[in-house]
DNA sequence: AGCATAGTAACGCATGTCGTTACACGTTAC
DNA sequence: GTAACGTGTAACGACATGCGTTACTATGCT
């Protein structure tokens, strides 16, 4: 099956993660070790995940890096498809 | 159970794709769309797989975006892993 | 010799992550 | 009203990365 409109990480991060625990940016950010900035461009889906975030994240909720990544892909893979017309790409078989 | 040293996907791409077929560097990228130098940094583990290459790989090889991304991820991941040594980072648990 | 293949260095361009600083807006407390 | 806090965000710089072109080098095949 395909993902029709994944959202972007930031908003499962702060709906899954931030609310339920009645965290603030400011506070988690601190937690995380990043400036209130880079998580808020996060969150507000201006940035994404990248490796080091994600490992990040994994140690401050227990959550597995995997996960967070996984989410960035979907969400990167969907925005690419829209974004980026076809691709003039030739199937390659045997030579 | 942990990935202890994922090839970069470049590997992947000539053992599994390239050579399979016994297609060049040269003509693959050509098929791709892309300068042979992209290809072969990626093929040389120099650069990444990038969502739009992934998009392209999967065109190309008949296979999903999702497979070549993947394994950039595991690989990203690792090296990250490895070169930021322990991040400081609090555990976040209910406020 | 002549040609194809492959790796790579130099450069430039666009994008993206992250930090600091600073400003504007809301909400809550005094 | 005013102060404090939380939040979003614009501006700026630092740095990395993906991709392209061009050109040089090396290696192999005919």
């Amino acid at each position: 099956m395909k993902m029709h409109n994944p959202p972007h990480p930031g908003e499962i991060l702060r709906e899954l993660c931030l609310e339920p625990l009645g965290v603030t940016v400011t506070r988690a950010a601190e937690a995380l070790g990043v400036s209130r900035k880079t998580l808020s461009s996060i969150l507000n889906g201006r940035a994404g995940i990248s490796p080091e975030m994600a490992l990040r994240l994994a140690k401050a909720f227990g959550t597995s890096p995997e996960s967070w990544l996984n989410q960035q892909m979907q969400y990167d893979l969907w925005v690419t498809e829209k974004s980026v017309g076809k691709l003039r790409v030739e199937k390659l078989s045997a030579a």
